[in-house]
DNA sequence: TATAATGTTGTAAACGTTTACAAATAAATA
DNA sequence: TATTTATTTGTAAACGTTTACAACATTATA
């Protein structure tokens, strides 16, 4: 209420304590709800704590080696949809057990590697996460003999040890295309994502299994190689669409390369889904509001967030755990985008 | 080199001291690269350093009264391209400065707004980078009374007081409108932005003085609020293109909207450029990929990430450095996205 | 060469916590 | 009631730095 601004000359716990009557250390107790203190005493701290407006310096408290409060957050760039709603997870689970977030870029780590995510482990986070570094091995196998608290998402690991959130990236591919196949296509064009992250390399595996099962034959021509990208998504499917027997259908390895798709069909003068059907993987937001509405395998991402930080603060909580590798069913989201095909 | 992980027990300052046969306030003023210290002691702690992997302890550092070499980012969520062109400028200053990069959700800050900015601004953070608050008074007012460094990003501020950086919106909106005026386009539609923010409002005003000056009287039914998202796009435009007199051109607050007036114009059987003009906003990648490229306005998102940073670090390093507002000039990039009116 | 001025180095205290340990108090047992 | 045991509280040291101050060494000036 009234305690806006006397706290900025810095309350200490020392403070506090004369405030309430009690030792430094009988507050420490309060602050770290640890037992032994009598009701009475914890109430006048807490009083005081209210009074004064007292907040903890982490700085001192991981310093005197208590926990940080802090995780960090290793990602590769910010500017995706996609990202953004994991982030959005992880913040939402650690707010509630007031962690912060401390923001490394991957650009940053491999400049300097192991000095940098000693940096990291020596005391700044009590924890990290990575969300899909690109080759993390060397430093995965730092932060492992280091003991270091950390949780992977949505990326295969060294050997899959290890805790790490991720999602069935093969059955969304290979549901995406029965779903295709039931509709009667039987050319159906695969845009792939960045062949270096194991997803795109699942959904590749999903969307040939698909086929196999149904007993038609792999056509490579029907593959052309993307990045995840809306860009490569147009210029791959423009690729598809000028083959002189061109697909009826695409699947594209995700959303963004969906959309892509759909601005090459536009150009070609193809209708979705009248002449061509097409899904898409993630259902970030756009998906829904795209016209037609895009049919797709949804990624729970928010949920990822969510768990992989749970994950990770009950490594903290407890270093002897031993977590093993979540992974989140996927969904096919059935929208406008695809139609049966007709003979 | 083979320095690997000798540094999991934590080097200290003391150990680099006696490695080095020199006390550890030499050390620590190598670190802080102080004057008054010989080259060759210098050298030694360097070596020192390097032999056993020594990184500095920041928690202890920033306890000790010095920086924490940390930089507090506040933003509403990380899902935007828009976004993510800002952060990775800011992250690319943050970087050469060896500056860490916090990152505080505004969702977080309005819970217990008072008690949180005091914890951040209590040694957590040497200064606040703040992208685009919705509402930022009351704990702008606080920061400003505790003389707690930081800079607004894209956000008038209180008063226009302080630093800060932002574009020329009113000026790009004006000229946006003026080129499809040049055209020969005489009813422009407008879809707004989020009314909340001072963005919105100056590129509405730039749009309403292009067509004050061109003596063209201004028409309500021809501007529809949106809120910078590509769905209120699709249907603001989706109003627009059903009125009697339908607009010529569109004039579309950010890019995402613009995307979404372009699904409306397809709906509606309309093609672009040659039905329907259409202009957007910001310039961000996909502006360009997309299909009739957009023309748009620039924005130099990622060095106003760049410069927001190095003010902030300015201050820093002098609290009595009293910085003014940084206004950058916005462009308007021509793609295929308007054309000429024919009689 | 004696002295002042300047540059270099070391010692000690401080920053705000946590935590081991000792002391004091209260409760339980004989 | 005397003694043991458990609970509560306080004191002191530690965490790894920075920085004021004092001490010492060097160079410049007279």
């Amino acid at each position: 209420m009234a305690h806006t601004d006397r706290t900025a000359e810095s309350v200490t716990i020392i403070d506090v304590a004369r405030e309430a009557g009690v030792s430094y250390a009988t507050v420490s107790r309060v602050i770290n709800n640890k037992a032994h203190v009598k009701p009475d005493k914890r109430n006048a701290v807490l009083d005081a704590m209210e009074r004064l407006g007292y907040v903890v310096n982490q700085q001192a408290r991981s310093l005197a080696g208590g926990r940080s409060h802090i995780v960090g957050l290793v990602v590769q760039n910010l500017g995706s949809t996609w990202m953004g709603a994991i982030v959005r997870g992880i913040d939402e689970e650690l707010a509630a057990a007031s962690y912060d977030l401390m923001l490394y870029t991957t650009h940053r780590i491999s400049a300097r590697e192991t000095t940098y995510v000693t940096t990291i482990t020596r005391g700044m986070a009590d924890g990290l996460l990575l969300l899909l570094p690109r080759d993390p091995a060397s430093y995965l196998e730092s932060l492992h003999r280091q003991r270091f608290p950390f949780v992977l998402i949505d990326h295969q690991g060294i050997d899959d040890r290890g805790p790490a959130v991720d999602v069935t990236n093969w059955d969304g591919a290979n549901s995406a295309v029965c779903y295709l196949l039931g509709l009667g296509h039987r050319r159906i064009g695969f845009i792939t994502g960045n062949l270096e992250m194991s997803s795109a390399l699942d959904r590749l595996a999903g969307y040939r299994a698909a086929l196999e099962e149904a007993g038609i034959e792999f056509d490579p021509t029907l593959v052309v190689e993307g990045d995840y990208s809306q860009q490569r998504g147009f210029t791959g499917a423009g690729v598809l669409l000028s083959l002189p027997q061109r697909p009826t259908a695409i699947f594209a390895s995700n959303d963004a390369s969906a959309f892509g798709v759909m601005e090459a069909a536009r150009d070609h003068g193809f209708q979705i889904p009248r002449d061509l059907s097409l899904i898409g993987f993630d259902d970030i937001a756009e998906a829904a509001t795209v016209h037609p509405a895009l049919t797709t395998v949804r990624q729970p991402l928010e949920q990822m967030g969510r768990i992989a930080a749970r994950m990770l603060l009950q490594i903290i909580n407890d270093p002897t755990l031993v977590l093993q590798r979540v992974t989140l069913p996927t969904e096919l989201v059935i929208r406008q985008s695809c139609q049966a095909l007709e003979h």
